[in-house]
DNA sequence: ACTGTACCCTGTAGGC
DNA sequence: TGCCTACAGGGTACAG
């Protein structure tokens, strides 16, 4: 479910929570997500003040006074939600229905000011680790991550540079998250869409023949740093409509070009195409075959 | 070293 | 209504 923008969308919602406030207690309602809980999970977590909450890729990371860093991923359908004075809220706002009865709630924090912090996770794709921050950047789930892509490492050289000898299409190449960290299937298609590039076009074709980057990697690097900016704005995608007891959802959905939109007509002004689903990899692909080549 | 496929798990939508 | 299949925003572990 979430990418970038939703996971950022989640760590703002969730950072004036956290921030400051101390884990009084953490309840773990199964021995695993993905993988099994860290060793001695809740008592590394008991007692310690949240010093910071950041996001790497699709990873959020909760900077802890002892010196450790809680890192997590929220898979496809893992969702923090907020519960003050019974109330549970969705940073983020992009939850949808299933499990708002508390199914599929695996993990709760209770904070220190009385709230309460509950993970819900119905495929349990998530999973929670912790690692010293000083080691976190060698952590082998952090490690081998690509750039950020609306960081200035993301640009038409650095994308040329990482294509050039690369024989997948730029469709995996973007999904590759030791190439650019964040990117998921949505905003993938929305960015190809957005720069005009076929999804099957072989990745090595950002380079020209000397490996500098041509105006294809020009119009990606620009098309990808606007998507994901406009999708943070717009709060994220929500894909089932659903609106939480005190929050709207995420507002992006209704921006999208290309996804989801398999035979409905391409918007690019005077394309008369229409957009086309097609599989690779196991995963969808949506792209107009006219306007995108 | 790369690339493609199978798999992890549950919920939902659509065809019959 | 129920049953069955395909599919879903994530990533990893293999085999070739």
């Amino acid at each position: 479910m979430p990418e970038l923008p939703e996971v950022e969308t989640v760590r703002r919602g969730l950072a004036p929570v956290l921030v400051g406030n101390r884990i009084k207690k953490v309840e773990t309602r199964r021995a695993d997500l993905r993988f099994p809980f860290p060793d001695h999970f809740a008592d590394r977590l008991r007692g310690q003040e949240i010093t910071a909450l950041e996001r790497r890729a699709k990873y959020l990371i909760a900077q802890l006074a002892s010196g450790e860093d809680l890192v997590m991923h929220l898979g496809m359908t893992g969702r923090f939600t907020v519960a003050q004075d019974g109330l549970r809220t969705t940073p983020g706002e992009y939850a949808h229905p299933a499990g708002a009865d508390g199914t599929h709630d695996h993990v709760v924090f209770h904070l220190s000011d009385g709230s309460r912090v509950i993970y819900n996770d119905a495929r349990r794709f998530g999973f929670m680790v912790m690692v010293a921050h000083d080691e976190r950047d060698m952590h082998p789930f952090l490690r081998g991550l690509g750039v950020e892509p609306l960081s200035v490492a993301l640009s038409p050289d650095y994308l040329a540079a990482r294509a050039r000898t690369k024989k997948v299409n730029l469709k995996s190449f973007l999904m590759d998250q030791r190439v650019v960290a964040g990117l998921g299937n949505i905003y993938v298609a929305e960015a190809l869409y957005q720069a005009h590039l076929a999804p099957d076009r072989a990745a090595r074709t950002l380079a020209d023949r000397s490996g500098k980057a041509n105006d294809k990697a020009d119009r990606l690097t620009v098309a990808i740093k606007d998507v994901l900016g406009r999708a943070i704005e717009a709060r994220g995608s929500t894909l089932r409509d659903y609106r939480d007891p005190s929050g709207g959802s995420g507002g992006f959905q209704a921006a999208f070009r290309v996804y989801n939109r398999e035979g409905e007509a391409c918007r690019t002004p005077g394309c008369s195409g229409t957009i086309r689903r097609t599989v690779s990899g196991g995963r969808a692909n949506f792209h107009c075959p006219r306007c995108q080549r």
